[in-house]
DNA sequence: AAGGTGTTACGAAATGCTTCGTAGTTGCAA
DNA sequence: TTGCAACTACGAAGCATTTCGTAACACCTT
């Protein structure tokens, strides 16, 4: 056995992972300030600092403290966040129907054709993949 | 002025409607009946009878009290509360760009050859529609 | 050396969600 | 008619999240 991994970020964590991954490591101080910018309103900075520590005691941030100012920076990454965060929302709005999400995100909302030609890459990329089972990475069986 | 619209639910609200939208009005029992099943243990029968009132007061379903065990309905239809939660969702933990989320759910999950067809159907007639500015509903200009 | 500024740590209040216990009521059956 | 079973209403506890105030500490400037 080994830690238990990362729990699901809150949305406030999740702002500032958002920061984290957009802006690299980066003080409290710096970090609340791109939180206040986001936000309408000023943040307050020790709310900013609690949730940095709640953060680090959950493995969601590291910090180096060998500074007097900590410096934080994400322990996640960007991309399985998002996909951990995905799964439970399929699951707990569309009946863990992946399919019907994609559907609803296309269907009831603006997409130019540079993103309609992105996803229909995608498409064909998965195709290929689904029709010829990748030689490359097999070869370990 | 009207009534404000009904607010996001909760996650036991969400499992409640589902509920409502798969089986149409159902009392009490039949709710928590389903609920029980649906998860692995059983779930107390006033937590659900609770959890229905606060829904009331919040608009996201609707009662018959002719009875005496009363029948709740939804209150809110499935596709729009779903795109009000995907709206959120979206920004919370994407940023706000549909197709990330979109790439995502493609990219990281196994979609089946019939899916992916869905989805192209879809794309065809998002293309049609951007390249014909629909002359039926422009006639109001 | 002293004081001010900025920083961390911590406690705690406010809020929302979920859960359940209890009280009171209603209807039906014996 | 009496009593049991099911139902509704309500209060409150437990928990997580968010927010902020305060205390303690460190560094720098004067």
């Amino acid at each position: 056995m080994s830690k238990a991994p990362p729990p699901k970020p809150t949305d406030s964590e999740l702002e500032i992972l958002h920061v984290l991954w957009q802006h690299g490591p980066a003080t409290v101080r710096a970090i609340n300030d791109s939180l206040s910018q986001r936000r309408q309103a000023e943040v307050g900075y020790t709310t900013t600092l609690k949730i940095l520590q709640l953060m680090l005691e959950k493995g969601l941030v590291r910090r180096d403290d060998a500074d007097r100012s900590h410096v934080y920076r994400a322990a996640v990454r960007e991309q399985e966040t998002q996909g951990l965060l995905l799964d439970k929302f399929v699951d707990a709005a569309f009946g863990g129907s992946a399919l019907k999400l994609v559907m609803q995100a296309l269907g009831s909302r603006q997409t130019s054709a540079d993103e309609l030609a992105q996803i229909r890459r995608l498409l064909n990329d998965i195709e290929i993949q689904n029709s010829t089972p990748n030689p490359d990475e097999d070869e370990r069986a």
